[in-house]
RNA sequence: GCCAACUUAGCUCAGCUGGUAGAGCAGCUGACUUGUAAUCAGCAGGUCAUCGGUUCGACUCCGAUAGUUGGCUCCA
C-alpha cells in the first residue's frame, strides 16, 4: 500500500497508509485532539473527519468549540431542525437551510403554519434527536441517482437544485431516516450537539430562491452554540443591543414620534431629534461650502417629463408620488421627487459650460419622497419622506479619479466627525448582467465603469466587499454600510459613478479645441439621509450622543429657588457663546433633577448652590464620570467649547 | 406587496381556561426649599387599535381594516 504525506499547519508532516481518515490522523496526533475533532481543511477545503486522505496533502483539523468548527456544527443543527420538523409536520419539503452569521436557517415548504408557539415542541424533538445519537454519514452520488433519488422522496426543490448543479458528483449527508443534498461538512453524530445549546428564534416567510414571483416559504431562524452559557450570553447581547434600538428609545426619549393618521413611514420630528438634525445639517453645508461644492434649492415635484427624461419614469414609477390623474391629457401631470439629481442637471444645463469650469460640484440638503412598500417601513431608518444630504459632481473623464476620491474624503470626514468610522464599512455594488429589467443595457459601459471604479478604490487601498446586482439603475455604487441593533445591514451613504445619465440629459462642455464633449456625473451623499443618520447614531451611542450633537449639552441644576437668578446667569454666559444648556427651575430635590438629566443622557449637569454664587463657580458633574468638582465658568465655558469644536 | 406575531391609561406593562379592567412612572393639586441617579400625600386618566360576528354575556373566541415589530422581496 502506498504512503500518503499529511503536513501540518505548523509545518511538521507525517507519512500514512493510503485511505487514512483525517479522524485517523488526529487521534494519531493525540487523543484530545482526537475526540475534539469535528472536521478539517484540506489543503483549504473543508472536509468530514471521515475523508479519506489519498494523496500527499496539507491538513488543519477542525476542532469542537473553535471559531471555525461553529460553521459546520450549526450547519448540522440546521439538518436536525430539518429532521425534526419533517418528523413533526409529515408532508414537508425541505429547500435550503444553510448558516449565516450568527446562527442558520431552514426553509420549509408546508401546509402547516408554523408560529412561535411551535418552538416548544420543535425544540424537544430536536433534543430527541440528539439523544438518538444518530450516525452522519455521506455518500457520493451522480446526478442522474441523486435527481431519482429525490424526486422519488418528493424533494421538488432539491430537485430543482440538482439539475441546475454543474457537478456530476454530488453528497447527500444522512442521520437516522433523514437525508439531505448537502456540500458539507458536517458532524460524525447528532450526538456532538448540545441539545440545550440551540435555539429558534423566530419564523417568517421567505420566496423560494429570493424571487417574489415564486412560492413563499417558512423560514425558520435558529442558533446553536457549543455551550448553553454561550448562547445565554448570545441572547442576552441581542437584548442589550435591543435596548439601544433607535426605534425605542428615539421614542422614549422625545426625538420622534409617529400618528397613524399621518401615515406609515412619516415620522414626526421632535425638537430634540430636529436639533440634532439641525446641527448636523449646518456642519454638512458649511463643510461642503468649504470643499468647493455649490448650494441649490430645487423644487420638491416636477412634471413627468423630467422623468422621463432622466429613465425614472420607467425604472421607478412605481415607487413614485405622482400627483394628478394619468387619464387627464390636458392637465399637467407631476410626480414628488424621488432624488435630485435630474434637477440638478437642469441647473447645469441652463448655459454653456466650458471644460474651464469643471468640475462643478452641487450640493444641497433634498427632502425626497419615496414610496415605499407597506412592509418595508423602519423607525427613521426606511421612511417615506426623508431629507438627503445629496450631490453631484459633474466633471471631465480626466478629473473622474481625483473627483471620486475627494468625494470618498469627504465621506470619511464625516464618518469620523460622527465617530463611527470603526463602524461601518465599504461595499462596491455592482450591477447583475442577468438582470435586464433593472438595468440600462449597454453591458461595455458597465464593465468598463466598474473596472474604472475598482482602479480608484484599488489605489485608495480601500477595503471593500463586492456585492453582484446592487448598482443604481445607471452606474456602480461605493456604498458605506452599517449594521442595525437587529443586525441588520442598512446603506448610509452611496457615491454613484453614472455614465449614462449625461447622455439621456444631453450634458455637455466645450474642450479645448472646442469640442462638444460627455461630463461624467458622481452622485454622492455626504452624510447619508439625515434621519437614518440620527437613528445610527442613536443606535450607536445608546441615546447619549457626542456633545457637539446632543440636543441640550448642559443642564443648570440649582439647588433650590433661590439659586435661580445665578443659574439664569450661568446660562446667559454659555447660551452667548452657542452653547445649548437649560435651567431646571422645577421645586424638585436635586437628586430627582440629576436622574432626569441623567437619563436624559446630557453631557453636563452644572449643580449650583450657595457655594457656587459665593465663589462665582460651577460644579459640573459629567453623565459618565460623575461630579467634576468645583470650576470657574469661564473654565467650564473653555472646556466645553473646546470639546464641542473637536467634537470629541 | 408577501409570511408571522403584536396593539390594554401619555409611557412601560399585569389581567389563568369568556362574567364590562389594575400597577409603576408621567400628569394635576397640596406640603416640603432641597448638595450629586427617583420627597410625601391626595386626585384624575382607559368604548381594552377600529369595525363587524359568535355568545345570555367579549379585553379574552372568530373575521376584516389600520398601525407596530421581525423576516422575504424591493431600495435611483
Amino acid at each position: 500500500m502506498s504512503k500518503v504525506k499529511v503536513t501540518l499547519p505548523d509545518g511538521s508532516s507525517r507519512d500514512y497508509d493510503q485511505g487514512v481518515s483525517v479522524k485517523d490522523v488526529a487521534f494519531d496526533i493525540g487523543t484530545g485532539l482526537g475526540r475534539a475533532s469535528i472536521g478539517g481543511r484540506i489543503d483549504g477545503e473543508e472536509v468530514d473527519v471521515s475523508y479519506q486522505i489519498n494523496e500527499d496533502v496539507n491538513l488543519e483539523l477542525i476542532t469542537f468549540g473553535s471559531e471555525e468548527g461553529l460553521d459546520i456544527y450549526r450547519h448540522t443543527a440546521a439538518h436536525v431542525l430539518a429532521q425534526a420538523v419533517k418528523r413533526l409536520y409529515g408532508d414537508v419539503q425541505l429547500a435550503i437551510g444553510p448558516t449565516i452569521d450568527d446562527g442558520f436557517y431552514y426553509d420549509f415548504d408546508m401546509d402547516y403554519r408554523l408560529s412561535e408557539d411551535d418552538f416548544d415542541k420543535i425544540e424537544k424533538e430536536m433534543k430527541k434527536i440528539v439523544k438518538e445519537k444518530l450516525d452522519i454519514t455521506s455518500e457520493v452520488t451522480s446526478k442522474e441517482e441523486a435527481i431519482a433519488k429525490m424526486k422519488e422522496l418528493g424533494e421538488d426543490y432539491k430537485v430543482e437544485l440538482i439539475e441546475e448543479l454543474e457537478d456530476d458528483e454530488l453528497t447527500f449527508y444522512s442521520q437516522g431516516e433523514f437525508t439531505d443534498l448537502c456540500r458539507g461538512p458536517h458532524l460524525p453524530s447528532t450526538k456532538k450537539l448540545k441539545a440545550n445549546a440551540i435555539k429558534l428564534l423566530n419564523v417568517s416567510g421567505a420566496y423560494w430562491r429570493g424571487d417574489e414571483n415564486n412560492k413563499m416559504l417558512q423560514r425558520v431562524y435558529a442558533t446553536a452554540f457549543y455551550k448553553k452559557k454561550e448562547l445565554d450570553e448570545y441572547l442576552e447581547r441581542l437584548e442589550e443591543a435591543k435596548k439601544r434600538d433607535h426605534n425605542k428609545l428615539g421614542r422614549q426619549m422625545g426625538y420622534f414620534t409617529t400618528d397613524p393618521s399621518v401615515g406609515q413611514g412619516l415620522p414626526l420630528i421632535m425638537h430634540k431629534g430636529a436639533k440634532v438634525i439641525q446641527t448636523l445639517q449646518r456642519f454638512v453645508e458649511d463643510e461642503e461650502e468649504r470643499r468647493g461644492y455649490e448650494l441649490t434649492k430645487t423644487p420638491y415635484m416636477a412634471k413627468d417629463d423630467l422623468y422621463r427624461i432622466s429613465g425614472h419614469w420607467d425604472h421607478y414609477k412605481d415607487d413614485m408620488f405622482v400627483l394628478g390623474d394619468e387619464e387627464e391629457v390636458d392637465k399637467d401631470l407631476l410626480a414628488l421627487r424621488p432624488m435630485t439629481c435630474p434637477y440638478q442637471f437642469m441647473i447645469y444645463n441652463s448655459k454653456q459650460r466650458s471644460y474651464r469650469e469643471l468640475p462643478v460640484r452641487y450640493a444641497e440638503t433634498s427632502t425626497l419622497f419615496r414610496n415605499e412598500s407597506s412592509g418595508e417601513m423602519h423607525g427613521l431608518i426606511r421612511i417615506r419622506q426623508f431629507t438627503l444630504a445629496d450631490g453631484h459632481v459633474i466633471c471631465t473623464p480626466e478629473q473622474l479619479e481625483e473627483e471620486f476620491s475627494s468625494v470618498v474624503d469627504l465621506v470619511n470626514y464625516m464618518m469620523e466627525s460622527l465617530g463611527i468610522e470603526e463602524d461601518i464599512w465599504y461595499r462596491f455594488s455592482k450591477w447583475d448582467p442577468n438582470n435586464k429589467g433593472k438595468y440600462i443595457d449597454n453591458p461595455e459601459a458597465w464593465e468598463r465603469t466598474q473596472n474604472q471604479m475598482r482602479n480608484i478604490l484599488d489605489k485608495l487601498e480601500i477595503d471593500y466587499v463586492e456585492a453582484e446586482g446592487e448598482a443604481a439603475f445607471y452606474g456602480p455604487k461605493l456604498d458605506v454600510q452599517f449594521k442595525n441593533v437587529h443586525g441588520k445591514e442598512d446603506t448610509v451613504i452611496t457615491i454613484q459613478i453614472d455614465f449614462a445619465l449625461a447622455d439621456k440629459f444631453d450634458m455637455t462642455y466645450v474642450d479645448k479645441d472646442n469640442q462638444k464633449q460627455r461630463p461624467i456625473i458622481i452622485h454622492r451623499s455626504s452624510i447619508g439621509c439625515y434621519e437614518r443618520t440620527l437613528a445610527m447614531l442613536i443606535e450607536k451611542y445608546a441615546g447619549a450622543l457626542p456633545t457637539w450633537l446632543a440636543p441640550v449639552q448642559t443642564q443648570i441644576i440649582p439647588i433650590s429657588d433661590k439659586h435661580l437668578d445665578y443659574a439664569y446667569k450661568v446660562k446667559e454666559e454659555l447660551a452667548k457663546e452657542g452653547v445649548r444648556v437649560e435651567v431646571d427651575d422645577r421645586q424638585e430635590k436635586v437628586g430627582y433633577k440629576i436622574r432626569e438629566a441623567q437619563v436624559e443622557q446630557v453631557p453636563y449637569m452644572l449643580i449650583v448652590g450657595d457655594d457656587e454664587v459665593e465663589a462665582n463657580t460651577v460644579s459640573p458633574r459629567h453623565r459618565r464620570e460623575g461630579d467634576l468638582g468645583a470650576i470657574s465658568i469661564e473654565e467650564f465655558k473653555k472646556d466645553i467649547l473646546e470639546e464641542i469644536e473637536n467634537k470629541a
